[in-house]
RNA sequence: GCUGGCGUAGCUCAACCGGUAGAGCACCUGACUUGUAAUCAGGAGGUCGCGGGUUCGAGUCCCACCGCCAGCUCCA
């Protein structure tokens, strides 16, 4: 949980009832049953906060022996209980002295923790449930037979306050809803998103697979997933050539000399795989990649006439990720940026920035992204350079946001110590968010590599620096991308575009020969010949989310054609070769800046 | 890293209180030659995550490690 977001949850806690949509009271109210239940169940455990969420609710306790799954279900009975006996909900209000002293009597010591942190002339309000209450701001429901509809999620442990070094709370989750029916659609979503998981389509489509023996967080490319990647580099790097910049490449790892002028040896080493000796040197798997490219800058003296200079990377990256932190493809060790850097004058900044964030919603764009959110990340209270300078900066980012008329959130204080930024972040089959886009404002690197430029002038110059990610990394936004789309590729990214499927062995060399002409038009496509029945086929054509079948039986032998099915049903009126290589081919064209159709 | 859960054939899963591993799909072989989401039969396939320990005997119990899942914390 965030400050602000602890903030919130805290706040919630003193004073009057905040506004809650009735959803999010009668979720909230919930939370207080189940807090009531696991206090009957579990006496000696002490209750701590329980706020509504996004998708439900939960409540975090510290009782005298952590939670299982099974407790679940005896704590859901339990609820029943209460909420069969509609128990009503009072509110009272105490002065803050005599409420500590009441929390304090019963042991609460959380509760009184919070009291502590109210204002000294506070009013504390509680509320009654039957015979148990509980400090709560409110509001809440009538009546605990309000409750229609409820289920207890998980079980997981937090730490109170969201503090690390505080102690472990056991957190259960839940969800509420004012309706059965609605609680049942709640649940077949969170069905539909497991079959979404790109670690589940992952597999069962032969993408990609981590294995424990190479370690965590370290991908394997497979056949297919790597077709795709191909298909999304080529892409990019084209769509590259297209808007102004050059490909750069450096290696993987450097002495630790480079990372010592960088500063990631302060500031970054608990990220970096540690180093390795070679000739009594160390040297260092490369958490980033804008070292390199700094380094490159200063090959040769620069004129502001060649500036600025847009220098992209498919680079791949290592960082020490905490062992619980890995997920699928969304967070990994090992990965590859799309990364750039852009050295530029400070009068080229607010140009530039305009014209990186409008390429980077062109791509977006072509991948079928329009749900996204957008943050401003302002100066944070550590900070290094020209104040100045970042306040043009902040004002170049802020326009252009404005510009693209697209909804976007201001984070203050957000930015990293060497710069404001630009970040998008994009969901998964959960609606959790990822960052993938970002745009980052440099004013440290620049000192520390000592870039510059030789002005109009002739004087030298401080190079301002931009660093950018379209994508992110290569692995987060396949997982994402493979989410977005089920599996189901769009045609000029899946990777088999089409199979060709005989009836029986007759058509055999027929098909081999449809596939052939097809595969030499630049097309992907495979065949499926063979004894299976052809509702068996085509079966497996679309268990792949094949966009194209081709069904070639002795009637399409004869007329040199194919009968060609979408892996949405749809039935296409049987045609020749041709005229299918033309149909695939508009079905096939990327497109640009537009939203790829599913 | 923390808390809880989990790790059995390529995949999805089964095996009561510890008695020495089983199914479906996939794969291979054969038969069938099929018109739009699963043809039939046979076969092969496992040092039960890894390493210790307890026991006459461990997939099952204990310890440590690795990995996975959910959440937290981190990350941006």
């Amino acid at each position: 949980m965030s400050e602000q977001q602890e903030e919130d949850v805290l706040s919630g806690l003193v004073g009057a009832a905040p506004a809650l949509s009735p959803l999010e009271t009668l979720r909230h109210s919930t939370a207080h049953v189940m807090a009531k239940a696991v206090q009957k169940l579990f006496p000696g455990t002490k209750v701590t906060i329980g706020p509504s969420i996004e998708s439900g609710f939960y409540y975090d306790f510290d009782p005298p022996r952590p939670f299982t799954e099974d407790d679940l279900a005896k704590i859901e009975a339990e609820m029943k209980k209460i909420v069969d006996a509609n128990e009503p909900f009072v509110r009272h209000e105490l002065p803050r002295s005599d409420a500590r002293a009441m929390f304090e009597k019963l042991g609460e010591t959380y509760k009184v923790e919070l009291i502590d942190g109210f204002p000294p002339d506070a009013v504390v309000s509680y509320y009654t449930t039957g015979d148990w209450f509980d400090l709560c701001r409110g509001p809440h429901v009538k009546a605990t037979g309000e409750i229609k509809a409820f289920k207890l999620t998980a079980v997981a442990s937090a730490y109170w306050r969201g503090k690390e070094t505080n102690p472990q709370l056991q957190r259960i989750y839940g969800t509420a809803f004012s309706s059965q029916a609605d609680l049942d659609k709640h649940l077949a979503r969170l069905e539909e998103a497991k079959r979404r998981d790109h670690r589940r389509i992952g597999k069962d489509l032969d993408l990609f697979s981590i294995d424990e023996t190479i370690g965590a967080g370290l991908v394997l490319w497979h056949p297919k997933g790597g077709r795709v990647r191909h298909l999304i580099e080529t892409f990019w790097r084209e769509e590259h050539f297209a808007h102004g910049y050059e490909l750069v490449s450096s290696p993987h790892i450097a002495r630790d000399e480079l990372w010592k002028t960088s500063g990631h040896l302060s500031f970054y080493k608990e990220n970096m795989f540690s180093g390795m000796d070679v000739d009594g040197q160390q040297y260092l798997a490369k958490p980033m990649n804008c070292p390199f490219h700094c380094t490159m800058f200063k090959k040769g003296l620069r004129s502001y006439r060649e500036l600025p200079h847009r220098w992209a990377e498919l680079g791949t990256v290592y960082r020490y990720e905490r062992s619980g932190v890995m997920h699928g493809l969304l967070r990994v060790r090992g990965f590859t940026q799309d990364d750039a850097h852009l050295f530029m004058t400070r009068e080229q900044l607010p140009g530039e920035l305009e014209r990186v964030t409008n390429f980077c919603l062109y791509i977006l764009k072509t991948f079928g992204f329009t749900d996204f959110k957008l943050y401003l990340a302002t100066r944070p209270k550590e900070f290094v350079g020209d104040p100045e300078i970042w306040a043009v900066a902040e004002a170049a980012l802020l326009d252009v946001l404005k510009k693209s008329g697209l909804p976007f959130e201001v984070d203050p204080g957000g930015g990293a110590f060497y710069g404001p930024k630009i970040d998008l972040k994009l969901k998964d089959c959960l609606d959790r968010e990822w960052q993938c886009s970002t745009i980052q404002v440099d004013f440290n690197l620049p000192e520390r590599f000592d870039l510059e430029y030789v002005g109009q002038d002739n004087k030298k110059q401080r190079i301002v620096m931009v660093h950018r990610a379209l994508l992110g990394s290569m692995e987060r936004f396949f997982a994402v991308l493979t989410e977005h789309y089920a599996g189901a590729f769009p045609v000029w990214l899946a990777p088999v575009q089409a199979r060709v499927i005989s009836i029986g062995d007759r058509q055999a060399p027929y098909v081999q020969e449809v596939a052939e002409i097809l595969t030499k038009k630049g097309f992907r496509v495979d065949t499926h010949v063979g004894g299976d029945k052809l509702g068996a086929k085509i079966r497996q054509a679309q268990l792949e989310k094949i966009p194209f079948m081709l069904v070639c039986g002795d009637k399409e032998v004869e007329a040199r054609a194919v009968a060609a099915r979408g892996r949405d049903g749809t039935q296409l009126p049987a045609m020749s070769i041709d005229a299918f290589a033309e149909h695939l081919a508009k079905a096939a064209a990327i497109p640009r800046g537009g939203v790829a159709p599913a």
